[in-house]
DNA sequence: GAAAAGGTTTGATCTGCATCAAGGCTTAAA
DNA sequence: TTTAAGCCTTGATGCAGATCAAACCTTTTC
């Protein structure tokens, strides 16, 4: 985005949503004093329905912490994950005035939000808000369409083993990768949610992830603590290009 | 985007990629001059290529006329349409120097193009570009999600009553429709690529469309003239809640 | 006007995942 | 200490859609 000079933001919040991500230095004197006034904060408890689509929504917000999701449900009950929210993502959208989809807290959550209209004055006034935006809302896209291309043509197998990946990777950023190279990390998503991800049944989640340990592909400690004593190897399970790029 | 007064443009192009969508009239001065210097076109022949994934991409684009897709491509050869372009749309990433996806022109096509720097400079510049590009992908976005539900949980059947639903409404905005209200379109995508589009497999694919007119949902005239006689029916079939919305 | 090439349909068969069903493990409540 | 509630695993069976195969347009080429 040619700021002057980006850095990355520990969560203390305390700033606007985009800067969660990345801030420009030189840029943040009174765009973020604005943004401090029209701020608050809300806590949920895991399992917590944070809003449902359809429902009126006067806020955009920010993950600060915790693991939310997106949903889709059809009238049947037959359900689909279309957003995983880690700290740092955005939700909601200027301009529109009712949630698009289901907003679920999937462990504790805080979110950091701003209320819809003094937010978008905000935007109005402040081009970097929106640049901002633009930016994470087409990484958004690019992750939404590779999820599209696991739901659409991945096997059962190569999807568990894209998500965990996905996670791994994703953890891998802020968290430790053990001793020699082994990388360690906790699911924050139930088997059923698992499976509302990928677009597949809870049973065949449990299945693929016992196969991929039973050909220690993956080691488990329990049912959620997971280790991955070969990332490359974990990689080649997904069906993707390899390349890996895993450490950025 | 709370602009001064919108309104929709004929395709004459000679504009701003946003500017396909809808135009501030109040707004389109002196930035619509500094597009106006930097845009050139391109033409494209049917089943022509417009650029592979991974290649260096220097422009960014607005679609004039005809149909573009957004393709990902495994290894093995399994393919998943995760765009379709339709005039209007934009393609290519601001501050992003290579293509992500093949885009291949289904149809004759006829592109807008910009040469990336200088957009990005007049993006920086022009803060309503941002603004209006934000709009624009936050529409993929939810297009990308509605996509996803498709691809993770509808029967092949039901898939194939949402694109041609999709199809139908996109077609609508300019189209007619017949007579008495029964819908009439011809099919820009073969079945192979309708396949890439659903996710499914072209003899699927072939199948269901036969289903569907056997049960008189539709009409075929040759492979690719569709008649739907009852807008309510086929959308019924999609599986979504219905409420239509059709002309909106 | 024959032949080749794309695109499409339809049939026969196979298989990966869904569905149905039961039981195990862990934590929390009574 | 037993019961209950979540969550997870595993087995048996069924079916939607994939795969393999052949033939049918329609359009283009020679």
């Amino acid at each position: 985005m040619a700021h002057h000079d980006l850095q990355t933001v520990s969560h203390e919040c305390g700033d606007c949503p985009i800067r969660h991500r990345a801030v420009c230095a030189r840029c943040e004197s009174d765009e973020l004093q604005r943004l401090e006034q029209i701020k608050y904060y809300r806590s949920y408890q895991a399992g917590q329905t944070v809003i449902w689509s359809g429902d009126r929504m006067d806020f955009v917000a920010s993950v600060v912490t915790g693991i939310a999701t997106l949903t889709q449900t059809m009238e049947d009950g037959r359900r689909q994950m279309v957003g995983l929210l880690l700290p740092s993502d955005f939700v909601g959208r200027p301009g529109r005035a009712t949630a698009a989809y289901d907003v679920t807290a999937t462990t504790d959550l805080v979110m950091c939000c701003f209320r819809k209209k003094p937010f978008e004055e905000l935007m109005q006034s402040t081009p970097h808000i929106a640049q901002r935006l633009l930016e994470m809302t087409l990484d958004e896209l690019d992750a939404a369409r590779e999820w599209m291309l696991l739901l659409g043509r991945k096997t059962a197998r190569e999807k568990i083993a894209s998500l965990l990946a996905i996670i791994a990777r994703r953890d891998a950023h802020l968290k430790l990768k053990s001793a020699k190279g082994s990388i360690v990390f906790d699911l924050p998503l139930t088997r059923e949610e698992m499976a509302d991800y990928l677009g597949l049944t809870l049973e065949t989640v449990s299945r693929q992830v016992s196969a991929l340990k039973r050909d220690g592909v993956i080691e488990l400690e329990g049912k959620r603590h997971i280790i991955v004593p070969n990332f490359d190897r974990l990689v080649e399970e997904t069906g993707d290009d390899s390349d890996g790029g895993f450490l950025v």
